[in-house]
DNA sequence: TAGAATATCGTACATTTGTACAACTTGTCA
DNA sequence: TGACAAGTTGTACAAATGTACGATATTCTA
């Protein structure tokens, strides 16, 4: 089995790998397009990150024309499992229990959301 | 109002920074105790990250014989609400559901924790 | 088929991060 | 009161990060 440790995401790898998710199969204009308007960095700097991403192994492309089109190379679940782990350590010393409080209080989620995740956690 | 934008915590930073919250006030040796074993850094290494955090604006300290006592100098709250944030933008686009939906599906919380959130968010 | 677009590649470079040693300072206790 | 133990400070330094220019290569198009 294949357990090589990726390599930890930095921020801005992380922001633009979900880009690539989001977009199944992405160039770098598209992922330059999908950037949103806030955040303006150049589409050499878009090229650098995805390099790194595949780099790191999150990431592998085929060429298309004379364009790269990246994709995916791990499952995304895998890497925001990891993701999520690490933030909750950090910043909660593991404990998903504050996090939840926190985004409950801060009306970032409503009783729809709950009920749903109810019938999710029962099953 | 004071509004100058605190600099951004590294994932380390973050690390000490929420023991020294949960510590309420601490030494350089308290952060050093009360780091977890698997985690092991030098004295020296605590003592930097704390000196950083200070420079950076989360924490003040005083002097206490001839040691540093570390408190923090802006409320926990706002830091996570930024962390959060930051976090969320990141890997999920800013959209919190995928997030708790995670943590269900992963037994990172059970159905109690859902009974008491439904309570938050209806309050 | 030559030039215009459009891409990638190599490279660069200032900062930040992670980690820590060595030297200096200062309470404290015998 | 003088030496010691515990602290702090200055500094270091490699690696990672954020950002991007310029040169080169390739596809299209007139």
């Amino acid at each position: 089995m294949t357990r090589r440790k990726l390599a930890a995401l930095s921020p801005s790898e992380t922001e633009i790998l979900r880009l690539v998710w989001k977009l199944d199969k992405a160039t770098v204009q598209d992922v330059c397009n999908k950037l949103p308007a806030k955040r303006k960095i150049a589409y050499a700097t878009v090229q650098t990150l995805l390099r790194r991403l595949e780099k790191k192994g999150y990431l592998k492309h085929r060429i298309r024309g004379k364009a790269h089109v990246f994709f995916a190379a791990v499952k995304s679940e895998k890497v925001i499992k990891r993701s999520v782990n690490d933030f909750l350590d950090k910043l909660f010393g593991g404990d998903p229990v504050p996090l939840m409080q926190y985004l409950a209080e801060h009306g970032k989620i409503d009783a729809d959301d709950i009920e749903k995740l109810k019938r999710l956690v029962s099953k």
